[in-house]
DNA sequence: GTAGAAGTTAAAGTCGACTTTAAGTCAAGC
DNA sequence: GCTTGACTTAAAGTCGACTTTAACTTCTAC
């Protein structure tokens, strides 16, 4: 499978095929004349890639999650530790879309004078930063 | 309240201020002899901004939603639509949220003998693309 | 064998949300 | 009056994840 070919099997360019091999997070596949031809089950590779990047994983961090992959064995404690981290992240993540679904619910159904005073009364805090993206070379 | 003091009762520091200033999602205080200085209500205004911008936000979504505000009358609307629409595409995050937890636990919990096998049962498809920064002004 | 599509590289550009820098101005305490 | 710290500006830099560009090479169809 040719890089154009697995680009439009998975929804993304072939120059972003090529940075996800740059940044290692993709094996470079061999090559006929200097072209990159792939397996077919790059396809799932890089759908998984994608997948993990829209939720929010950098690339490094699904690099280091694929790494576990790579090896033909099961998963190891580090790999769970990094996973459970994550699943604390995206627990956060979801309680903070709950909040925000509440204040935009009650934004639209209230009836204050004014979305000034509305707002207001609800006080929100500072220190409201969540970590998505920590580093996952904290993990190790 | 100098910009300085500003900064420290919300977390941000001086220059992200300014910055909210010049994007036009914060009004220009008053000045005395050059030099910003703001109400005490600033301090609410700018924590809304901080918790929308962390929740997804843009800041040309959230001048949108901030204009709402800034009459001093019940919110029309305009406003109310393009407030459930942020509804709905928290709603899509949460879901999207709860999917990788399941993931991830799955291949915490599981005993595959490699993730490689364990991932390719679940076949992720293309176009999983989410839309939590559509442009607020389609609503328009 | 030749056109044109698709592949190759390195390097530069883009986007949003800031931060940093440089060079200067203002204000408060001594 | 002078120092010091906080403020001012415009412009450039940063970060991640790509995309675009430029200048080629290679493959495929005719």
């Amino acid at each position: 499978m040719k890089i154009g070919e697995l680009a439009s099997h998975t929804g993304l360019n072939a120059s972003a095929i090529r940075y996800y091999e740059k940044c290692g997070v993709l094996d470079a596949p061999y090559r006929i004349g200097g072209q990159r031809r792939y397996p077919a089950d790059a396809v799932h590779r890089v759908l998984l890639i994608r997948f993990a990047s829209e939720m929010g994983f950098t690339l490094s961090e699904i690099k280091l999650f694929l790494s576990g992959l790579r090896d033909k064995a099961p998963v190891g404690p580090r790999w769970r530790k990094l996973a459970s981290r994550k699943i604390k992240e995206v627990d956060e993540t979801i309680e903070r879309c709950g909040r925000l679904k509440s204040l935009l619910e009650h934004l639209v159904r209230c009836h204050c004078a004014s979305l000034q005073v509305c707002v207001e009364r609800l006080s929100l805090s500072p220190n409201l930063s969540f970590a998505l993206n920590k580093e996952a070379s904290e993990v190790f």
